[in-house]
DNA sequence: CGCTCGCTTGATAGTCATCAACCCGCGTGG
DNA sequence: CCACGCGGGTTGATGACTATCAAGCGAGCG
């Protein structure tokens, strides 16, 4: 994790945004700026909250884990978004999940402390965060609900809407993300072998074209379908 | 859903604690206090949002479904807690989920409408709904990842602990909410079959003790080792 | 040339959903 | 009073789905 000596551009991130005229010197000082490689770590699990991180450029995922081997991708995000805000509220002052760089990415980091108070006088921003966790909570009800009752096939399908939907198409047609069949598992929340396997039929099928790892949906009515109720 | 001639106590729910003095007469005039029955719905998944509720009394479900027969249990709402918090913030304006008694209710209503400008006006409000997201958020994920890698046994063990670490227990000893087996397997994202199997073996196992529709823990060091990597 | 590593495929077993049967207590009508 | 049927709780049998393990394959690299 090195420094970004670029920075913020102002424009990009919530508490920027939001921030008030009169707030921005200080958010300035408190602001500090980091670049990271792809597969470096922002936090892990477990580790002491420190503060909250916005994404300016890259992708990262938001990873819950399961033993050392097993995990499941709770989120991705990407420029504009938060990362880090489930310390917040916590009684334990402990990240409740992991954020790990897919792409080159940077962020600025605004310690707790500060940003805690920033919501405390900023009520613009709080009820923007608020909102968020609002939106945030029913996707993750909603992905808590196809884990139990979605088959992989559904659930694949599902996250490959998903996916289409967040990231846009890049200029091959593709969903403009790369995911290694890996992630794909754990966003899933399966393992690999059974995404490669599914992917293969839905790929059969003709549903979606995979090349590497991109992705691109071809049938989106048959994939709607597939989650559907059996 | 009956009327409620009583009403709120002024103490228990959120937006009386944390009205503003001035404001309190404006929440008296666009509250709305409900009684209901066991086994009635507030509000069902997909019904356009209407406003917000404050439970007083009694036990709800908060459920989403998947066809007509399954639905996972999201949450248990008890005194004190927030149903309909849901629909705010999302771009559509039907409830993601469905709230069912469990026991007799009583509710306060609030219009959303209201309720937002409150939220616009209240800081200390919007504070707390914000840090009750942030717990809500993090119970969730935690639960999407115990659904994705958790076995059922381990599910249900967790489940159990959870249901004591929130309600209790009651005069006999027992978790204080009595839950039917079909809810208990909603709750844990399984079949009513699969509960009564696993509940049988936690039994036999003399970890668990059940009797009718209340539950005991009997051991809770094994209970958690059960909801370990395995 | 041989090695390793990631991708791919096959075989197997475990978990769990599903369906059907059974048991038993209870209410009901003969 | 008894036979009957009904429904909820319980158990058994089966099969589908999916995790796991292991082996094969092929490309890149030392």
């Amino acid at each position: 994790m090195k420094k970004d000596k670029q920075g913020c551009d102002g424009k990009t991130c919530l508490l920027c945004r939001l921030s008030l005229k009169e707030w921005a010197p200080a958010v300035t000082l408190h602001r500090r700026n980091f670049i990271l490689q792809k597969g470096e770590t922002l936090f892990k699990e477990g580790d002491p909250v420190e503060g909250i991180y916005f994404i300016h450029e890259g992708l990262m995922k938001v990873h819950k884990h399961w033993g050392p081997e097993k995990e499941l991708i709770v989120r991705f995000a990407q420029k504009g978004d938060i990362v880090g805000h489930r310390g917040i509220g916590g009684l334990e002052q402990f990240y409740p999940v992991s954020a790990t760089a897919l792409a080159p990415v940077k962020v600025c980091f605004i310690e707790m402390d500060f940003f805690q108070a920033s919501l405390k006088i900023n009520h613009a921003l709080l009820y923007e965060l608020m909102l968020f966790y609002a939106q945030e909570l029913q996707s993750s009800e909603k992905q808590m609900r196809n884990l139990a009752h979605m088959s992989v096939k559904g659930r694949m399908a599902n996250a490959l809407l998903l996916l289409q939907q967040k990231f846009g198409f890049n200029k091959d047609g593709f969903i403009d993300i790369a995911l290694s069949k890996q992630d794909l598992a754990s966003y899933i929340g399966t393992t690999y072998e059974t995404t490669f396997r599914i992917l293969n039929e839905l790929i059969a099928d003709r549903l979606v074209a995979v090349s590497g790892k991109n992705y691109t949906i071809l049938n989106e009515a048959m994939l709607l379908r597939l989650t559907d109720i059996q």
